[in-house]
DNA sequence: ACTGAAGCCTGGTTGC
DNA sequence: TGCAACCAGGCTTCAG
């Protein structure tokens, strides 16, 4: 399942072949893997969420968007949390003659989630079919020449996406809107530890629940949240008012530590959900120490790991390391 | 303001 | 064997 380590990991892997590509031409095989793209005209009057999409919309909303992204000249990829988006490059493409419709130019993206189950491959314009391609782009690129990105979801949780950059409230970058009120993630130098703290310590949730929640620290799914709390000894339903500054720090520390871990070993795959661009697995699954080992030896103290249900997935832990308070 | 649950999905696994 | 029920989980929306 992609979280901050996996995407980062597929994000570092497009760009050398994206960065300064064109689009030649886009093909939307389903448009459900559009759920984030909103059409620039036609108002479908559809959300994304929550309706069948009516046949006619779907296709509306498919045509708008291989419409608006071919012809586009990507920058390097960005990365927020678990968004990630190729940044339109200036106006330069915007005057060839195939340009792009008038309103996509450099305050746009590409924007993708890969949500459960989403691949971005890069393959061969001659390349077999992957299984559940949803969306395929050919591209150009000045030295790597013609290729494919594949974006395969079987699960459809995840989507592609044009939408408008803007500029965040601290040093201005540029962001998505979609993803605007995501935080930043434990490994960006930008993150605000102070900030994490005092909002850690001033919610009663349990701090699972705050550690999942995006808009307080990005990255975090249900299997670094496992490990980060395994590794400080937190059990997953401490208060977060409960905990003392300096275990919120030791979490954080854990947090920092299991990212770049993972992401060292190429991220975690997990039933062939999780693949980078070439389509190969990562390593991390093998040092898990909780999520997944419901029944297992803690690895510290032997003891049993618990699973228990926790909003509608599990939660892994160690009942004698990670003691409720 | 916060919480919990529903809804979006498919394919592998389990139960009858 | 065949089919139905169930489970995995990120994110958004809505009801309480």
């Amino acid at each position: 399942m992609p979280e901050l380590p996996e995407v980062e990991v597929v994000r570092a892997g497009l760009a050398p072949a994206l960065t300064g590509a064109r689009v030649l031409a886009a093909e939307v095989r389903d448009a459900r893997a559009l759920k984030r793209h909103l059409p620039l005209s036609g108002d479908d009057g559809l959300g994304g969420h929550g309706v069948t999409m009516p046949a006619e919309a779907a296709a509306e909303r498919a045509a708008d968007f291989e419409r608006r992204v071919t012809g586009l000249v990507f920058d390097a990829p960005q990365r927020r949390g678990k968004f990630m988006w190729l940044p339109v490059a200036g106006a330069a493409s915007a005057t060839a003659a195939d340009s792009p419709a008038p309103g996509v130019a450099a305050e746009w993206a590409l924007l993708a989630h890969l949500g459960m189950s989403g691949q971005l491959l890069l393959r061969d314009t001659a390349a077999e079919d992957d299984r559940h391609v949803r969306i395929r782009l050919w591209v150009e690129h000045p030295t790597h020449g013609e290729l494919r990105v594949d974006f395969a979801d079987q699960r459809l949780f995840g989507s592609l996406a044009l939408d408008r950059l803007a500029p965040t409230s601290d040093d201005g970058s540029l962001l998505p809107l979609q993803a605007a009120r995501i935080a930043r993630d434990p490994l960006d130098p930008r993150f605000d530890d102070a900030a994490f703290l005092a909002g850690v310590r001033s919610r009663a949730s349990g701090i699972k629940k705050l550690i999942l929640d995006q808009a307080l620290v990005s990255g975090v799914g249900n299997i670094y949240a496992d490990e980060a709390l395994w590794r400080a000894r937190l059990h997953p339903d401490t208060a977060g008012r409960a905990i003392s500054a300096r275990k919120v720090s030791e979490l954080l520390g854990a947090l920092r530590d299991v990212f770049a871990q993972a992401l060292a070993e190429g991220g975690t795959s997990f039933d062939e959900q999780y693949v980078n661009v070439n389509g190969q697995a990562g390593y991390f699954a093998h040092s898990l120490n909780a999520y997944g080992r419901g029944g297992e030896a803690c690895p510290r103290c032997a003891t049993a790991i618990k699973r228990v249900p926790f909003g509608g997935r599990s939660s892994h832990y160690c009942p004698r390391c990670q003691r409720r308070r």
